[in-house]
DNA sequence: AGGTGCTGGGAAAGCGCATTCCCACTGCAT
DNA sequence: ATGCAGTGGGAATGCGCTTTCCCAGCACCT
């Protein structure tokens, strides 16, 4: 990693380096028209580079951006990962991208690594966890960022605030209205079926996932229905499948006691906390034998692009994805640089979505 | 982003910043026990995090790989970024990400800034081009690349050689045989259907698609059957989508031709470059009323993940694509680490890929 | 006892750059 | 002629860390 150095453009061009350096990576002053070209010059020749690195430490500003994700192959996160890039991009910065699978303890890692390099800005995107055992690391994943915080840093946060970090400014929210959005997915649902609903959710203690529970049921309620049955599986496609083969057994299970009743309109109606859940979900009914809507009706959240070639069209909820990415990204960045847009008072900002109702809802005799 | 430093921490122990750094910041010198218990104390009650700007300006080692890619939310980059990241995880490395459109002067200008950051490594997942008007910024990519391999960077290139590059050793190349994959393809469709084919690739000189289609073409030859027509389109979903309208209109007029023909076997057999273009021609081909593999075979490239959830199941071939991600970031590593794997002598390596058959190119009368 | 080889620790010199301070020089008013 | 602000450039310092070099102390040998 031996790249020719500012002194050595200086002396090739016949100058100091504190002029070299004027010239090259812009500067208050600006040198004499004459020595400016010189300089460039021998820049040129030399191909010399600036040592970002080195920049970074005199200036203490890396032009960094840390974003954080469960899985970055997961198109809910690579969308996100889309939007975060897109800003950085703009801002004349990088992304540096850590990938946690959700535990407290590698996001905390990652938080120091990022906070190492001294990144500018950090933006969080993978759901926070409430569960009990993870409560020590959550608190560790919070000081970190605490103390990020505090030594300067701004921190984007995707859909809920962090457990247990402090109201330090510094920390800038994205707001999803999960719950409200699911529960006004749930009334639409309730209105137009009188099936059995089932909630396939993540872990719990995943917040995005409880709170998108939680909404379906209030929703549920608020249209007079009892509460739904919560079935619990990871928070992938993976265990979205599982939850699916769960629910054929049922399925199963209800045909066998009502013999009559095989052409008759399918029981459940299934809520998958998120798109790839519900994906998951509805290829384990399928590698059983049964057909959503056929059989089951099913709806996920989020309208990941996926979605656009999966069949049946699945019900969801609209959420502008990339856009989350850029918000959280923009959040960070100071206010100054965003003209316009929708931000709270901290800097933060809200989204909207939108239920999107699909044929894997609709039943047709 | 004032945090504390090593030389307090050293103060609030009584060592020297010498003694702090050999205890902290794993050295050969290993400093006594008393003595290192103290520095780790004094560095927990500081919060002290290691600036590693100043490490890898010291040690002129960045731990940081970049990753060049065209978009992040391409199934097909994801996959590839998800085995990049596991590695430079293994390692101890961070990912540092750019999206390029596969522009080559945003590339050069990604590897320019990777070179800014003295990072370890770059790789570089997305297809050259080898078109006559991308020839400068061609050249310019190679000169950038060649630059940062002659000050000692190492690159992993995915797939294809760099147009242009030097044959310096700095360059790791992962082999993927698309040509003759897509010739192996090519047969076995060709064995069980006398169907005219159709080719939908990217832009002419793209080297990935160009191979494939060459590939494909050759193994027609191999078959005895003509040349296909190809259609030119842009490398991904859209692409195929607009290809699939031509396709529909083609084949509704070859319908209005022969009017008695409606239930007989589906005229083309259409083979897309890529996985995405293949859904994306699919779904256009479904927006005119056309079925695969109803009224059109389909058959892609690369398996991407979210085939396993696309109907009708889509004929392809089977690329390892995270494995790919991995072996190209670990060739850049040196040859020491990776004991065992299929590496050719200059640190390269090869994947293997497999023809998958499935319902999209089978037709049932 | 005096020398030898080791050990654990500190002092200091960079790594490549930005930036503050300082100096020489100009053009102008006094 | 003398003083002044203003200008274009250089010297020097420091960002936070690693690493080489050096030194004091020790156990060991002849």
């Amino acid at each position: 990693m031996a790249a020719s150095t500012l002194t050595e453009v200086a002396r090739l061009a016949g100058v100091s380096p504190a002029t070299a350096s004027r010239v090259l990576n812009g500067s208050a002053r600006k040198p004499g028209p004459g020595v400016s070209e010189r300089v460039r010059q021998a820049a040129e020749t030399l191909g010399y580079i600036p040592n970002a690195q080195a920049q970074a430490l005199a200036k203490s500003s890396s032009g960094l951006v840390g974003l954080i994700v469960h899985d970055i192959a997961d198109p809910y996160f690579s969308a996100i990962a889309r939007g975060v890039q897109e800003v950085a991009r703009e801002q004349h910065k990088m992304v540096l991208l850590a990938t946690t699978a959700g535990t407290p303890a590698d996001e905390r890692e990652a938080v120091a690594a990022f906070a190492a390099r001294r990144a500018d800005a950090i933006v969080i995107a993978g759901s926070r966890s409430s569960r009990p055992e993870d409560e020590q690391g959550n608190a560790e994943l919070a000081a970190e960022l605490d103390r990020y915080c505090r030594n300067g840093g701004h921190v984007g946060v995707v859909g809920q605030a962090i457990v247990g970090a402090g109201a330090l400014d510094g920390y800038h929210l994205v707001e999803v209205p999960n719950e409200q959005l699911a529960a006004e997915l749930a009334g639409k649902l309730a209105s137009s079926h009188s099936r059995d609903f089932v909630i396939i959710g993540g872990p719990e203690g995943l917040i995005t996932s409880d709170d998108r529970i939680r909404g379906f049921q209030s929703g549920l309620a608020a249209a007079g229905r009892p509460a739904a049955e919560v079935l619990r599986a990871s928070f992938n496609r993976a265990g979205g499948y599982e939850a699916g083969l769960v629910l054929a057994e049922r399925i199963r299970d209800a045909r066998k006691a009502e013999p009559g009743n095989e052409g008759a309109k399918p029981a459940l109606c299934i809520f998958a906390a998120n798109d790839v859940m519900a994906i998951g979900a509805t290829a384990g009914l399928r590698s059983q034998g049964f057909r959503v809507p056929r059989d089951a009706l099913m709806a996920g959240f989020d309208d990941i692009e996926t979605l656009r070639d999966f069949r049946p069209g699945l019900s969801t909820v609209r959420l502008p994805l990339e856009e989350i990415g850029r918000l959280a990204t923009l959040s960070t960045v100071g206010p100054e640089v965003h003209g316009g847009l929708d931000m709270d008072h901290d800097g933060g900002a809200a989204v909207t979505g939108q239920v999107t109702l699909r044929r894997s809802t609709e039943w047709t005799p």
